[in-house]
DNA sequence: TTGAAAGCGCTAACAT
DNA sequence: ATGTTAGCGCTTTCAA
């Protein structure tokens, strides 16, 4: 009936309430510049804004001082168990920075990522979060030549010099293949994920040298095309038929890794019975699924914070030199492994 | 060595190299108003404006149409199963709009809730998605009264009157009593999830109902006071000591669910042979836990699908009438429950 | 210690 | 079809 369009007060109704000018309500209420005024002015701002129930409009405050408050992170999909735990240790480091979280996932499609990257920039973000690089990713180029302050989560790019937070895939992999080549496994496969990325291809890689290492033959392995269930079953299956005295299967993260003993159930080989699967993650609930999955734990939540942490001393030094972090893991033995048959 | 502090080049920039005024530059390169300027000058504009790589402001412009394009989501736990989807699905829907999302998580903390909304409000957010709303929540009745767009998603509050989309707790938690009534079980428990959310005491209530319909003794519970693993554990480790006659668990959530069966699988009971389980929302991966999950499927993603068209909606059209949309799901049955064994 | 004035970058009447 | 002008709400010199 009444409120008749009200629209919320600024600082000049404050000033206005308080009988001082809008610059002096400013400085009051705001805590650099608060003891530039004198106690009792300082009190009837406050109060005059308590009263008014007002509230800076960030907008107008961002415009002015160029800066935003807020972060710009894109990851490819949300609903991928990595990420969430990611993007909450980001939350957190930056909420207690003072600083909102813009999120958007990309379904790793290349035009998404450029739109949501033009979309954030439009925003002002003041720095962003990226966990969707390609190995070789010209966005991520564009966005350094532009100057914004970056940060890389779990992927990197292949020719580095841009600050990253990624894990450890080198030691990772060692650790598993030394798991599997200790309980006995001669014939170990590799479900990797797509290539473009760098995770996959290090662990590939970092999968090829230590099966070389130990002498071991082989070291077949197959691309799926996604970081799924559907995509490891259908690398699965092709791996596995080809190479059908494989014993144990390695898998580029552990949704890959449950899409490659569904593949072997459909070949009617049990795990770990007939085939041991290790993981990459430690996803949440890793330990809950059937078998629970022998995976190289990463500790996400820190992946997250690391990132916003580095995040932050780059804005606020952007001459900041860049570095890696990798951030390591070990590998936690579950039930997904075990010697093999023969 | 150059690029001496290059700023970004703004819309004067633009309309000094295409030789036009400002507020030429403006119409042509807002979508609505390009029409309005002659075609040659448009294309000189564009070319102007590409050329110095030119990007909107968002925040001069969200300052002067006092909308700033972005909304604000709040959830309990980011990383909670269940959110991401709803997170995913309103992304969806908003970008498709042009907005943005800002996310926030709360844990729960009515203190931390209320910082996060006003530092949304102070982003100046054109309308907030609540996810974490108790059912007597003042910061909902205080959102509603400063006259934000707002939905209400996955919980709502006792008293209604304000836009929310809720799965459909009644229907649910009435194909899980008869289906475990139907398998046989006469003794069946409930585990809640803390009474503060409204679907945690819908579910009880309508358990309650339903137990009650059908003539079964008990109707035991006992409430969580947290909606995961841990908590379901504690819960229905006192709920099983209690009554140990019990054959059958319905839990509010796949989380305290699996903390269920870790509670019997610690009093040395099997599931489904023991006991019977059954979840609600069917989170992603729970067909792969061991057992797979019974559950009521709720469909998160469309949860957020829909909740983000609503806001779209209120936005657009302020008096529209606030409504409560129920989704509803069916049970799927899968491997935790079975016939009582005796 | 406070006020005056300028301006962040943009859009939208209004005038031409 | 384009230019002029004002102003969104705020912070920050500069002056008093």
């Amino acid at each position: 009936m009444l409120a008749a369009e009200r629209r919320p007060p600024r600082l000049k109704d404050v000033a206005d309430l308080a009988g001082v000018h809008v610059s002096t309500a400013s400085r009051a209420l705001n805590e650099r510049t608060a003891r530039l005024v004198n106690a009792d002015t300082l009190e009837r701002v406050r109060q005059a804004a308590s009263q008014l129930g007002y509230r800076v409009n960030g907008m107008a405050r961002a415009l002015k001082m160029r800066r935003s408050l807020s972060i710009g992170m894109i990851v490819p999909d949300i609903t991928n168990p990595f990420f969430p735990p990611a993007v909450r240790g980001a939350e957190d480091v930056l909420d207690q920075a003072g600083f909102s979280l813009l999120i958007a996932s990309t379904d790793n499609d290349p035009v998404k990522a450029r739109r949501q990257v033009a979309a954030m920039l439009e925003s002002q973000v003041d720095g962003m979060l990226l966990a969707m690089a390609r190995r070789e990713d010209s966005l991520v180029d564009e966005l350094r030549a532009g100057g914004t302050p970056l940060v890389l989560v779990n992927r990197t790019i292949e020719r580095g010099g841009v600050t990253a937070v990624v894990p450890d895939d080198d030691n990772g992999e060692l650790q598993a293949v030394e798991h599997l080549h200790t309980l006995g496994h001669r014939r170990i496969g590799f479900v990797s994920g797509p290539l473009f990325t760098s995770n996959a291809a290090r662990r590939l890689a970092s999968f090829g040298q230590a099966t070389q290492r130990l002498g071991l033959a082989g070291g077949e392995w197959a691309e799926a095309d996604a970081f799924d269930e559907a995509a490891g079953r259908r690398a699965a299956s092709v791996l596995l038929a080809e190479h059908p005295d494989t014993t144990a299967v390695i898998a580029g993260n552990d949704l890959l890794a449950i899409g490659v003993i569904e593949a072997a159930a459909q070949r009617g080989l049990g795990c770990p019975g007939d085939l041991s699967v290790v993981g990459f993650n430690d996803m949440r609930l890793a330990s809950r699924v059937s078998p629970p999955l022998t995976t190289v734990r990463v500790p996400e939540y820190d992946v997250g914070t690391r990132a916003a942490e580095l995040l932050l001393g780059l804005i606020a030094d952007p001459g900041r030199r860049p570095e890696t972090v990798l951030i390591s893991g070990d590998l936690i033995v579950r039930d997904s492994t075990a010697p093999p048959r023969s």
